[in-house]
DNA sequence: CTGAAAGCGCTTACAG
DNA sequence: CTGAAAGCGCTTACAG
């Protein structure tokens, strides 16, 4: 650790409120870990404090100094030995560890072992053909030497790059959420499979232009392309390159290109579905921007569950936020004021309804029911909380990395569509 | 466009419910367009239907088929000038582009250019002693012929990577608003900067241990560390590689790594004294878990608020989850009846306190006002309206990617606090 | 201002 | 099973 002046220096503890039987162990790892450093010639320069929260004011002066930390035992002991392992390590290097250094190449590993830079190359790279002998020797100047690959160098020659573009579009519908999803599960599944991900923007001209460069260019080995309502011309385009193109959301023409979707048709309809069965008849819908897919199914699915009960839908058009969507609620409610139940295309949209509702004095659920779509985070939260349908975020995520997959491993896949389930809760 | 059996399609348009006026540039656009791929030897192999809204159940039909595409003109226009352009180009060129053709280099541009390839690159790189006549052939050549640099054997050469690492673990606090707009707000100033993003996750052992790995091969140009409440030791670690690390978050302890962080003390400080000021003298508080940096603070900003007016806090600790707030809530407010007011150091345990006092029969804010932290999504919509304080999550991204920026031109440069505004609602 | 040439660190036929 | 050698596509002193 750097103090504000550049100088080195090493923990001192102080830790109270720790059960006793716990503290004894704790300090004495703490101490060997002190005296290892101070040994070594480290210089005490500072203090760092342990403490638990019983003595924050006491602890303050060195808080203001030099920060405090506040963990429970557990995290306590974990970071403990990481500082002390990272101390050592540190130390036993004699002092910084220099980042102009020149890292190690096969070339050094091949000397090093004793080998050509041939065999170093298919040791490292896994193959078969090689002696147990010469493995295990290179093996073991990989490891002395902290040996890694030039990810340029070998890209340069096998013109893969183990990389796969996330590329980003403005989010119009989806949110945070999905997109906080995505971000870490499809990097997960995708850095176990050995792959990189860069991350890339296409939301305007320029950027979509750079993002067909990139692929162009084979920087990529795939492309993972999300939200597409407005870029089926750019996953075509991307598509016709050669690389491995997966899509989020059904792409609005018919494509060869395989998405993840969520069934925005069955989930309205069993949202629908639902609000008949609690008797409602006279059933009104806040229908989003018909521009986006996803709107254009949820809409479909809703009109075909009143069809099947013979009545027909209530539309009123609006936005993207809860503030438009209390503005048609509101529409809706005074140029039909019998109706008992509202629809939406998504959570947003329902909650501006309630909003409506309040303003306008319909009781919810009682006098109108409200079910939205998205089950996003707030709408546990609303008075009432709302009914509404799940769309699987985590889930919508593992399929888009999946079917990345398994196009990089050169196999054929299809659309995958995975089911949303109703949410009931006390809005309808 | 491809339909499923892989043969190339052509638009055919049936448009209603357009206004006379739009309808027919509109249509003479496309067919434009039409005429020309026809012409050009493509086959009709399906429809495109763009209608709007009122003709949902007729298009039925072809929708089931073919996607049926609702825009409003504006998109509906644009998609269609894309759509044309794009099928002139791939037309242009004779059918499907190859993937597997050789990419130009800077051997082909020199040919082309009647220079040779160190000129090619000077021009290339902007470089400044070019004869104007040659810089001209050479932008001529690279424009003919699509050449793209390629970023590997670039980066083998200058051991550039011109790509900086943004790091994720795990979202403790801070939650899926900040995360999307820092993958938003970074990718995005980044990419204007001519850098590529590097997404990696540090949230296991072995993820951490790719991290450092990839810092210390040199295959980013600097990171971008995100949250670091338990990641001091990675921060401290990858700086001393000599790449410019930029963090989220104050860390634990002193450090030289700079960092972006929200006055976390001067929030709880502001919304402690908004309490105070509606005359609240009797105040609890409920806190997250205290190894998070961010909740030290803001405990630290609210006991100072409350020592200024001569009060001493009262706690009770708790997890990070509404559920938790909930049983803290009610562990508090069963042990001190005579509680008038609660600060939370989040929005997610205020609204578990909200549950709680609705189930315990107090009344927000009459009997209880309720503050919380954060000004998440859902904190707009409870009932009553949560007053919380303001995390700016945009500007954070923002400030991050700035910072990055300038460490990567060489500056140094120090923390970044932003500031954290109360916004008054109901509950308090 | 320009070109010939060396070299970045790998992989991969090819020959043995 | 192994090594010598060519070559991936660029940049950059160096010499002119």
């Amino acid at each position: 650790m750097i103090t504000e002046n550049g100088a080195d220096f090493v923990d001192v503890l102080t830790a109270d409120g720790i059960h006793d039987v716990e503290r004894t162990s704790f300090i004495e790892e703490h101490l060997r870990a002190l005296r290892v450093s101070l040994e070594e010639g480290a210089k005490v320069r500072g203090y760092l404090v342990w403490s638990l929260l019983d003595c924050v004011e006491w602890a303050d002066g060195y808080r203001r100094k030099f920060g405090l930390v506040h963990v429970d035992l557990e995290t306590q002991r974990r970071r403990l030995k990481d500082s002390a392992l990272w101390y050592r390590d540190v130390i036993a290097r004699n002092g910084l560890p220099d980042g102009r250094t020149r890292r190690p190449t096969l070339e050094t590993v091949a000397a090093r072992a004793g080998v050509s830079r041939a065999t170093v190359s298919r040791v490292v790279n896994g193959e078969a053909s090689v002696s147990a002998e010469a493995r295990e020797a290179v093996l073991r100047a990989v490891r002395e030497l902290g040996y890694v690959p030039n990810a340029a160098a070998r890209s340069l020659v096998t013109r893969r790059t183990d990389t796969v573009a996330l590329v980003l579009s403005e989010p119009r519908h989806g949110g945070d959420a999905l997109i906080a999803a995505i971000v870490r599960y499809v990097t997960s599944m995708l850095e176990g499979a050995g792959k990189q991900i860069t991350l890339m923007l296409a939301d305007t001209a320029d950027s979509r232009r750079r993002v067909v460069q990139h692929v162009e260019a084979r920087q990529a080995d795939g492309v993972v392309l999300l939200p597409p309502d407005d870029h089926g011309p750019l996953a075509e385009r991307l598509a016709r390159t050669g690389v491995p193109v997966v899509l989020l959301g059904r792409p609005a023409v018919a494509s060869l290109v395989p998405h993840v979707d969520v069934d925005n048709a069955g989930g309205a309809a069993a949202a629908t579905a639902h609000l008949l069965g609690r008797g409602r008849r006279r059933i009104g819908m806040l229908c989003g921007p018909t521009d986006l897919v996803a709107v254009q199914d949820r809409l479909a699915g809703h009109r075909d569950a009143l069809r099947e009960a013979g009545l027909r839908p209530l539309l009123a058009l609006s936005g993207l936020d809860r503030e438009s969507g209390a503005a048609a609620a509101r529409r809706l409610l005074s140029d039909h004021p019998e109706l008992d139940a509202l629809f939406t295309t998504s959570d947003d949209l329902a909650i501006g309804a309630l909003r409506a509702a309040r303003d306008l004095g319909r009781r919810v659920p009682e006098d109108l029911a409200v079910a939205g779509f998205g089950d996003i985070d707030a709408a546990s939260c609303t008075t009432p909380a709302l009914t509404t349908v799940r769309v699987p975020v985590e889930d919508q995520a593992l399929a888009l990395a999946r079917l990345m997959l398994s196009r990089l491993d050169g196999r054929h896949a299809g659309p995958v569509v995975l089911p949303a389930r109703l949410v009931v809760r006390d809005s309808a």
